[in-house]
DNA sequence: AATATAAATGAATGTTCGTTCTTTTATACA
DNA sequence: TGTATAAAAGAACGAACATTCATTTATATT
């Protein structure tokens, strides 16, 4: 019998992500995505059991690149600052080295399909980061704060600096640019600290 | 002659944000919306050119709408703390009023309309939110920063406040549901201003 | 080398899409 | 009250949609 490309798989998740980033959902054709992929459209219906489960499959895989790379080096038991600073560069790298991966993530948390990705989630990311957050209060290096609190004030602020930077076009009026580096992430950084700590 | 139906446009309008909001850009279908909104799929042509047509003039007008109830009471020379709360209050009062609205708006930031928004974007509110920083840090009620790591810091923890608020589930596992009421804001708000005072 | 099996295909399915056409209806103004 | 005019309607258009079907092709195993 006859084996699976895995070449075939990869080229039409790769251009399906492509096609829903730069069109949106209603941008994606099972037929123009055959086409680009260079398959048959019913190929695509061997891999995917509908185009629907084409979308969740890839949202599975994005966001477990994302968990692993943001986990890299981290450890909830770390001290705050550290695991903080560590998070912080982590979600930054991926995002910068992904920009198509955030867009669609970033996409899908507002359309039909976020209610499909809930009941998939991997527990592990949030329990992991839960309880640094807890960790870190008992040893009275951040305020005593609802978990929401915390995560609004951490980590909302990079993820918009990080959205200014690949939106080309931060605040300013004209052709200037905004660009996210070291510096800016670190005085933004030591911002977030200085309202987090007791 | 016969004039034309303010109803109408009205019932158009609101029902197409319900369906963009309920099931997406793709699930906004003009004969679909027409039969919603209970007129011809030939009657929505006459009030909108196309169906993105239709869909930039539902973005001006709830950006609109946005910018009036956000600049209430506020003006660009008071002073920061004050300022920043009314924003806050603003904003969230706003979001609360009108979560389809809320939706609609991130659901064109990270789709292909987002480019046919930008032109017509309303520079007013940019300049003002610019002068009140500028007159802050000019005062030393601010740390000295560029714009984007400001905003970045005064409001997208809010934003995500709103959203936790709005999604039902925070960050807690089981049937505990967020809410995000008085006491939460101030407390955020206090916490973001210790991180934005010099 | 033969065979069994699943991958891969291109054409075809019926459906729904955005938009327009022709006709009818309501009303501001003469 | 009659007339001009634009709103409103419903049926109709070809195009594009997701998906499937019948057939061919490649390959792991015998």
């Amino acid at each position: 019998m006859r084996t699976r490309d895995e070449n075939k798989r990869m080229a039409i998740c790769q251009k399906a992500l492509k096609m829903i980033v730069e069109k949106g959902f209603d941008g994606l054709s099972m037929q123009k995505l055959a086409k680009a992929a260079g398959v048959s459209p019913a190929t695509i219906y061997i891999y995917f059991k509908d185009r629907d489960d084409l979308i969740v499959q890839l949202w599975t895989e994005e966001m477990e690149k994302m968990f692993s790379i943001t986990l890299k080096d981290f450890d909830p038991a770390m001290p705050f600052d550290e695991g903080l600073k560590v998070q912080w560069m982590n979600r930054a790298k991926y995002f910068m080295d992904n920009p198509v991966s955030m867009h669609f993530m970033e996409q899908i948390k507002y359309s039909p399909y976020h209610h499909l990705t809930i009941k998939h989630l991997n527990n592990t990311f949030v329990t992991t980061m839960g309880e640094f957050a807890h960790n870190a209060i008992r040893n009275k290096e951040l305020v005593r704060l609802p978990l929401e609190v915390y995560w609004s004030v951490a980590f909302a602020p990079l993820y918009q600096l990080v959205k200014f930077h690949m939106s080309g076009r931060g605040l300013r009026g004209g052709a200037e640019k905004f660009v996210l580096d070291e510096k800016i992430m670190n005085q933004t950084l030591s911002l977030v600290l200085k309202a987090l700590k007791p």
